[in-house]
DNA sequence: ACTTATATGTTCGGTAACGAACATACTATA
DNA sequence: TATAGTATGTTCGTTACCGAACATATAAGT
């Protein structure tokens, strides 16, 4: 098994000078993320910053009936536990892996240290969070605003987006807990749009058929969100 | 007329360290905000911080098809820019004055110079915009799972935390714009709270009568991002 | 092969908010 | 005091989603 760690697959790893990332290399220590992992709760004192690499993390929010939903989701572009350099130790949102996949991870107090000297790195994780902001506030209005069906092609490629197959592992039951609706709606809107011919799906695996498809469905909001990403993180679609 | 400029009145400010309040202190502009007044629009490149003092700003998402919704809204505990130190130089949100009053501005190249020190000014203004992200996750959820009329009064609180009195100067048809609903839903939600005894109103001019009552009829996130917002900005309310 | 668990499909009545059209009432100002 | 402008109130049909209950179908375990 190869365990070596690769700069080149997390775009925030790839994107720290030479100087900087060798003061880290030292501390990064691979994680594995089954689906289904709970980085962190809501309230929960973060001890590590996680950089996924072929991980999806979902950021969401609970609320006192039960009900919850999605906020953010984090790939290969950037990290989770803003909160740590931000400097609140935590967060209201909890983390969960949505889709299994590898990380790495470094400990807050490296992270700290670093990001103190006010160099590369803090400019280009405060950049990075900056971007989840855009993407916060876009899923705020997109949750007022636009349809079921639109939010469900939405989230296929935020997915699609932070995987290298055309496939997901996700059922119907958990997508419905992130985009904060009953599963049965879900079923609907997935039934319409492998109807129309851009999914085919069975039993908690989606392929995607038509992603052009998908995004002429969705609401404007994926590309939006987008777009932004490219201009505060650029070249992220090099990695 | 005094034009001193206060360190007390807003809460970024008065927490500063008085080597770094001195050093901003032949910077700070007093900055009139009338209602309505842009401070920004989506996209625009930002050249000033702004401290709301007695005035409150809202920060607006819009969409293609002419819709929109309030994501935050920052009054004297808090700025508005925070794009500028983040590093993006813009965002995606634009910046509206929803009550009228004064604040001071900051030219953001000085921001930039004190903030790239990393000393307790940074620390400052990325805990409050960790808490300005608390406030725009709990919005993207509360827009998804909570009525109309928790969502009126949660508003009408949000709004009176940054306010010395108990009266606003807002017409229905504006709040409809901030909670991104019609207006027509926004004037059955204050007949109802108005028949319960919890406001008057008449014409632009809104009354608060039981702000307990208030609470007691909103969702939990109001409190919920209240708590978390003495949390990170301590001391808040001692202002 | 049989059972159990899980994922998805379908139906039904209910409700919150929508879109549009229109009615009323207060305010400003000519 | 007449008039125009603005803020609020009311109605009606429509729609998207909800909540609950139940039906089917595929996979997993023994």
């Amino acid at each position: 098994m190869d365990t070596r760690i690769l700069k080149e697959q997390n775009w925030l790893f790839k994107s720290l000078p030479l100087a900087e990332w060798e003061r880290l290399l030292p501390y990064i220590q691979p994680f594995d993320m089954p689906l289904g992992l709970v980085l962190s709760e809501s309230g929960d004192k973060m001890n590590y910053v996680y950089f996924p690499t072929t991980a999806i993390v979902s950021l969401l929010y609970g609320l006192e009936n039960g009900s919850s939903a999605e906020i953010a989701v984090v790939g290969n572009e950037g990290c989770v536990g803003v909160a740590i350099f931000m400097g609140g130790q935590s967060t209201l949102s909890s983390s969960v892996v949505q889709s299994a996949g590898k990380s790495y991870r470094i400990k807050a107090d490296v992270i700290l240290e670093e990001f103190g000297k006010a160099g590369p790195m803090m400019h280009l994780f405060l950049r990075y969070t900056q971007a989840l902001i855009t993407q916060m506030s876009q899923t705020a209005v997109c949750n007022r605003h636009h349809t079921l069906d639109q939010q469900f092609c939405r989230w296929l490629l935020l997915s699609l987006d932070r995987l290298t197959s055309n496939d997901l592992v996700m059922t119907q039951e958990l997508i419905s807990n992130m985009l904060g609706v009953r599963r049965e709606g879900v079923t609907e809107a997935a039934l319409k749009v492998q109807k129309a011919g851009l999914i085919s799906y069975s039993r908690g695996h989606i392929k995607i058929l038509d992603r052009k498809g998908l995004e002429h469905r969705t609401c404007e909001c994926y590309q939006v969100v987008k777009t932004e990403y490219e201009r505060l993180l650029p070249d992220k679609f090099a990695v």
